[in-house]
RNA sequence: GGGCGGGUAGCUCAGUUGGAAGAGCAAUUGGUUUACACCCAAUAGGUCACAGGUUCGAGCCCUGUUCCGCCCA
């Protein structure tokens, strides 16, 4: 017998598609379009299990659409990635012992790009092997020349337009990836730190001590080094009376939880507006004009009045470091104050700090810095304090805000159509809730730091003159158009990985040339995405693609969510708990597991201990390691599990659960199908003399399509997925198969079989192709099989539409009628112990002869494997001894004299009985209810009468029969 | 501080205008002479986090409480 074994055929397939380019669309067609472009995968390294879902998803719209009469692009491509391939490839060199300067830009460039042909091919193995139906020819790099004209392009217009520009400003410092980041690269976490109170002396007119200071707290004593100036505010009486009505009015508003802090903040402030702490305010304030001493600089320093010195916080005086503070920044161009810069570009002080304190880090500093101030006794006090600190997301060292030249985009009349189109419903975001995150950031958008202080990635097309003229070109320029300057050095930096990926749905499409590609495939159809780059990727693609296109970039962005291990964390290298899709699709040891968990587990800063408790962990969880799963289980999980809004906690034990259901199919069909058919000249659909099941089985798959097909509609990939796999697990093989078994068997002759198995072919071939986007190479592979398929593909064949698929209500309800009185003789089955083997006769009385001619019509589907029942008969008289079971229209007997002892199925009946009574009450209390009865919908009302019927008439039969019971066994 | 999401069966999660609480896995019982033990049949298991409210009717809507997670500042 064959069996379900995936790895056998699954790669050979996918090579069959791609070499009868089957993945191709058409830059011109009669067919609609629908494109979706992939989101680029980083070149750094391997795909991991959210690329699988990401991927999944695509490909599932993709070949749904394809199959559905669509010209279908799904166009791939990967991402150069700035600083992230960088590290690595730096990361690799020194190993060698090499830092990317000993060997120079032009040969680290050449490295850096033998790395990405390496991983570049691994990833888009990958994505074959999860069956990605990707147009490979279209396939795209950032870095191509193509898409880098197209960052130029975009520069230079940008720049023509005024919506580039450079500026010396703050900016978020890596020391050590030592290049700018965007806002978005930084991630804040609370710290555990000090709060350092310190001494600022107060000077005279002559620069002495008055012997008076000002008390400064702060969290980074450090920095005072580059202060330049103290702030206080000037009028603290007033600041802090409106910080109390503030308060007042959300004491009002708010609920009783919350109101207790406000209150104490309240009371707080109205303490110090009733002490002798509003006097040293007052004379804090009074002191601006004045200087003071900066502590260990000895420098002197102005103390001035700005709004942003808070009174009711701290000492209510503030040190102002604009070289390394963005709130500081603002006050010194307010108040004219000079910005010094105290850090190297590796984060070290410099030598705008005393010699001693020069080439410390950060850390360093501080330490000793907080030693001198207490020795110098600048120091009043320290006092525990969590603030919060920013690291570089890419490598998690802290940032430091720098004052550096840097480019930035002006996005604000950007983001404004950003946010219009989504308002205005030409972009539509799913799931909803997005919404309100998209506005919200589009609408306190800052400008963009673009420039990257990296070598790999685009180069900034912008020279400097010797005169200071900056020269933005497409082309080198030979001189300067300003001053004719021959001496003209380019931007050794390069653009932000975001700034070219911001173009991928047009540049790939051939951008800014004008291709019939881009005619048919902009505006994309669908953007499919993590949610957790909203704002990185899919806001700025909006952004870019209206002003360069006019038209926005996708008609819908799709969110998915996050995929987390079991234990619900982000899957990451460095925790060690990532997945790889290869290793679930194919399976791997223990042993080999753990070498890749730990070759992954990052180099430096890894502590034995750590390690060792990660690599138990992955011994815990798999102790064989993985088991082979095949790709199309893996994708049905992750399109069964792409509903939940955030998190999608990744279950192997799903994915076992449906490679079950793969191999369900693969066994129905060879087992069943294949076995029957062979040699067998099948019919077609119109000839076949139909029979109750035969009519049921196609109007269940014709509310398969319904239902399939509108959930498509909605982006409710699970539900999509849910429906085809009841249909064929529940409905085709749970009872289609068995009922259909005796034809198949020949015992009704060769015509019924043939009938049959021309049903089932009908059946599978619509089943098949309902599953394909889901499960591609398990549907591919049997379809192939199907009697005139030999030469085509199922990838391509038609998509089932509910025209071709009715819905035949009466069979269903007739067949219904069956199903009910199977289930009815196996629960009897299953709770009274009624030996296995034992041959049993069903009595029938009806209760209406409608029912009643439905089943004698049909009463064979009922005899025989399903139920071991034999025989039948109808009786008018309810036999003594017997089992019952109550139906919709009748009532249903089985002798049970012989059989088994009595009180089982006293006990069922029982159960049941007290069931049926708990029903019964509260629909009950529904119908007497009048204002149920005048307030609820037509329907329900009737539903409700239909049930208290139902329950009724169920009550009453089990009541007498049990009171027959009774009656009987007390006699005997 | 502002915002968002979640709390449903032992576990992982569905539940689409409010109208008898669901799936998969796990569990219990029984089953294999012809598709499938990656199986079949039957069964058990839930105060839908908590407290109020709206409604004839609430897992779903409103208010509050609480716990968990995320985003922004």
């Amino acid at each position: 017998m064959s069996e379900y074994n995936p790895l056998d055929f699954e790669e050979e397939i996918y090579k069959w598609w791609e070499e009868s380019g089957f993945f191709k669309a058409e830059d011109n067609s009669e067919k609609p379009p629908y494109c979706i472009v992939i989101p680029p995968p980083n070149v750094t390294g391997a795909l991991h299990m959210g690329h699988a879902l990401t991927n999944t998803i695509q490909d599932i719209l993709i070949r749904w659409k394809r199959m559905s009469g669509y010209n279908a692009l799904w166009l791939p491509g990967t991402d150069h990635a700035g600083i992230a391939t960088q590290a690595v490839v730096e990361r690799n060199l020194r190993r060698s012992g090499l830092s990317r300067h000993d060997i120079g830009r032009d040969k680290f460039i050449e490295k850096v790009w033998e790395w990405k042909e390496q991983y570049g091919a691994r990833i888009t193995g990958q994505l074959r092997r999860l069956g990605s139906s990707l147009d490979w020819e279209r396939e795209r790099f950032t870095m191509d020349e193509g898409l880098s004209n197209a960052v130029v392009e975009v520069f230079v217009r940008l720049y023509d337009d005024g919506l580039l520009y450079r500026d010396n400003r703050l900016i978020n410092w890596c020391p050590s990836c030592r290049t700018a980041l965007s806002n978005l690269e930084v991630e804040h976490e609370s710290h555990e730190g000090n709060f350092w109170h310190l001494k600022y002396f107060i000077l005279d007119e002559h620069g002495k001590r008055t012997g008076d200071f000002i008390e400064i707290a702060t969290t980074r004593p450090e920095t005072l080094l580059g202060d330049t100036a103290v702030a206080v505010h000037p009028e603290p009486e007033k600041e802090l009376k409106r910080l109390a009505a503030g308060l007042k009015t959300k004491i009002n508003e708010s609920s009783d939880s919350v109101r207790e802090e406000f209150q104490k903040e309240y009371d707080r402030i109205q303490s110090i507006l009733g002490s002798s702490e509003l006097e040293r305010l007052k004379k804090l304030a009074s002191l601006a004009g004045s200087f003071v001493e900066l502590p260990l600089k000895g420098t002197r320093i102005p103390v001035v009045a700005d709004i942003h010195a808070d009174p009711s916080f701290g000492t209510g005086a503030v040190k102002i470091t604009p070289g390394h503070d963005f709130n500081d920044f603002e006050v010194g161009k307010r108040n004219d104050l000079p910005v010094v810069n105290i850090l190297n570009d590796d984060g070290t002080l410099n030598d705008e700090v005393p010699e001693r304190y020069r080439n410390l880090t950060v850390a360093e500093a501080r330490k000793l810095i907080s030693e001198d101030l207490e020795n110098g006794n600048f120091l009043v006090k320290v006092e525990p304090h969590d603030h919060e600190v920013g690291h570089c997301s890419r490598c998690d060292t802290v940032v430091e805000p720098v004052l550096s030249l840097q480019w930035y985009v002006k996005t604000k009349p950007l983001a404004e159509k950003a946010i219009r189109a989504v308002k205005e419903g030409e972009t539509t975001i799913i799931p909803p809730m997005w919404n309100k995150v998209y506005d919200h950031w589009m609408e306190n958008i800052e400008d963009w730091c673009v420039s990257r202080q990296l070598w790999w990635g685009h180069q900034i097309p912008a020279w400097y003159c010797e005169n200071g003229h900056t020269v933005v070109s497409r082309e080198t320029p030979v001189c300067c158009p300003h001053c004719q300057s021959n001496s003209l050095t380019r931007d050794e930096d390069v653009l932000d990985t975001w700034f070219s990926s911001a173009l991928w749905p047009f540049s790939t499409l051939g951008w800014p040339g004008d291709t019939d590609a881009l005619r048919t495939f902009y505006p994309n159809a669908v953007m499919e995405t993590g949610f957790d780059i909203l704002f990185f990727w899919v806001a700025r693609m909006m952004m870019m693609g209206i002003y360069f296109m006019d038209e926005v970039p996708f008609k819908t962005v799709f969110l998915h969510a996050m995929v987390r291990d079991a234990d619900g964390k982000k899957m990451s290298k460095s925790l060690g708990n990532t997945i790889d899709p290869l290793d679930v699709i194919y399976g791997i040891s223990l042993a080999d597991l753990l070498e890749k968990i730990e070759k992954g587990l990052p180099p430096e800063s890894e502590k034995e201990e750590r390690r060792k408790k990660i690599l138990n962990g992955i011994r815990k969880k798999y102790p064989d390691g993985i088991e082979a799963h095949g790709a199309d289980p893996l994708r049905f999980t992750l399109a069964v599990m792409a509903a939940q809004g955030r998190d999608v906690k990744l279950d192997l034990a799903r994915v076992s659960g449906y490679r079950a259901f793969s191999n369900k199919i693969w066994q129905a069909f060879h087992g069943v199908y294949l076995r029957n058919a062979q040699g067998l000249e099948l019919k077609s659909l119109d000839d076949v003399d139909l029979q109750l099941p035969d009519k049921w089985i196609l109007s269940r798959l014709g509310r398969t399509v319904r239902q399939l097909n509108s959930s498509m509609e909605e982006f409710r990939l699970n539900d999509a997925a849910d429906s085809i796999y009841r249909f064929i697990w529940h409905e085709l093989c749970d009872w289609y198969l068995e009922f259909i078994k005796s034809d198949l068997y020949g015992n009704n002759g060769e015509n019924a079989k043939i009938d049959r198995l021309s049903v089932l072919a009908y059946v599978f071939d619509g089943a098949f192709k309902l599953l394909h986007p889901f499960m591609p190479f398990i549907t591919e592979k049997l379809w192939q099989t199907l009697p005139g398929n030999q030469h085509s593909a199922l990838m391509i064949s038609s998509f089932p539409n509910e025209k071709n698929y009715p819905v035949d209500e009466k069979s269903e309800k007739k067949l219904e009628y069956i199903k009910e009185l199977i289930n009815g003789i196996r629960t009897v089955r299953g709770e009274v112990s009624i030996p296995v083997k034992s041959e049993i006769t069903l009595s029938l009385k009806f209760d209406n002869p409608e029912y009643a001619e439905i089943i004698r019509e049909n009463i064979s589907l009922a005899l025989g494997h399903l139920t071991r029942a034999v025989s039948w008969n109808e009786v008018t008289k309810r036999p003594s001894k017997g089992a019952m079971v109550p139906l919709s229209g009748g009532e249903l007997f089985i002798p049970l004299e012989g059989l088994v002892d009595f009180e089982d199925e006293i006990k069922r009946l029982e159960k049941s009985l007290l069931k049926a009574e708990k029903d019964l009450k509260s629909i009950t209390a529904k119908i007497n209810n009048k204002a149920f009865m005048q307030n609820a919908p037509v329907h329900v009302v009737e539903e409700n009468e239909r049930r208290y019927q139902e329950n009724n008439d169920k009550v009453l039969k089990i009541t007498r029969t049990l009171e027959n019971f009774k009656s009987f066994l007390s006699e005997e």
